[in-house]
DNA sequence: GAGTGGTCTAGACCACAGG
DNA sequence: CTGTGGTCTAGACCACTCG
């Protein structure tokens, strides 16, 4: 055992017996002194719990404790086990930014049309119980959906669409990865840069149809979202 | 720019241009005078290399690339597009570990199966070109697959089945999830602890019946392995 | 034994946050 | 201005690999 993994063990017990989300560590001078190491070994260890997502540094500030699991993860697994999306489960889902623009190569091999399409970029924030659960980016097809940005405000965006436009979207296909999260995506999930998301990107067409209407990536906290599913019989 | 990630930045180009996987870069102590900065500085600029997955250090020897992403995620990511399971795609398939246990109450609740079932847990590691993909821990059922934890040693595990048992496996159910290694999957997947895997949990039946014969987890470095999943038209 | 990465110390200066 | 974390240097010693 080194020093710096065991000041990161002793760290990591006192934080789980005595600290809560938000509390702040002793300065890495101060843990120096008390375990008469040097600065740098402090450091070392605090590597350590950065990188097991227990501690978060800020600049100027302090090492803040931010995931706290054992109070943290209890619970959050198993109520969203199926996606929102298939479910209809947003309670709430806000509007982040809408632009209009112009498909770039990448998104065009993925939605499979011409690179001169325009797309419209609908980029949403849902929640459930005022907690952030998922970042959606939307990329619709204006030529089948005109104006679209404009009208959709909340809610849910394929019901819009049908009540709006009368066209039903299916899902066809989907990917579904993992990693972690920018900083502003971690500042609108409210989660901490090490808690991995869940990443599905989908092709959905019209209904019956097999041209790509809309591509959608969807970004969802791992620890409150599982996604469930189902083969055929 | 910090000194450290300017060289971070430099290495990894040099690394895309001129190293294969298996390959060494030069020294820390070489590059500290290349760079006529300090070995530290060096070593905290590898360090950026190793949290993204690009090289591994190995004590004694020297700094090895192993995933020179252009090769590899172009390859890869759509070679490994479906799950390595439902496609056969196991070029590699290494036995862990084999354990024969009592279900506890939560294995239980998640196969449907009674408190007191026995079952074989086998831990595999699959690669793919030496390349750590995945670690996959299966749960069957002692009562139908008798002496499994003996036989099967290599290849896949669900070919084995069907061979030695005349029994088909059927993924019926899955649920697709993300979280950070622990220390001894990050070990064993090469990768660093910050790498997202990407958690599949399924329930396998037998063909066309509905108790569950296998519960499976497997865990999935995220940079180079994604899901598909296609819907019914 | 020579060369490599791993750890620890010591001291310096910088950049950021907040009173 | 003070205190915090972030970076960089310098030098030392250790542990491991391999010839």
């Amino acid at each position: 055992m080194t020093v710096y993994q065991e000041v990161a063990r002793t760290l990591e017990s006192e934080i789980r017996s005595g600290f809560s989300n938000g509390d702040f560590l002793p300065s890495e001078a101060t843990l120096a002194g008390r375990f008469s190491i040097n600065r740098h070994t402090v450091r070392r260890a605090i590597d350590e719990l950065v990188n097991a997502g227990l501690v978060l540094r800020q600049h100027g500030k302090g090492t803040m404790v931010v995931n706290n699991r054992i109070e943290y993860s209890i619970g959050a697994r198993g109520r969203f086990t199926e996606t929102l999306e298939e479910q209809g489960l947003h309670p709430s889902c806000k509007v982040i930014s809408v632009q209009t623009m112009r498909v770039d190569s990448k998104l065009a091999a993925r939605m499979r049309v011409a690179p001169d399409a325009d797309v419209t970029r609908i980029d949403t924030l849902r929640c459930v119980d005022d907690q952030p659960i998922c970042v959606i980016s939307h990329y619709l097809l204006d030529a089948l959906l005109p104006g679209i940005g404009e009208g959709f405000k909340s809610g849910s965006l394929h019901a819009f669409i049908e009540a709006h436009y009368g066209l039903r979207i299916q899902r066809r296909q989907c990917l579904v990865g993992a990693s972690l999260p920018t900083a502003s995506e971690a500042r609108l999930l409210h989660c901490p840069r090490q808690l991995p998301l869940v990443v599905v990107k989908s092709n959905n067409t019209l209904w019956g149809e097999n041209a790509i209407v809309e591509y959608s990536v969807s970004r969802s906290r791992s620890d409150v979202f599982e996604m469930k599913i189902e083969s055929a019989r």
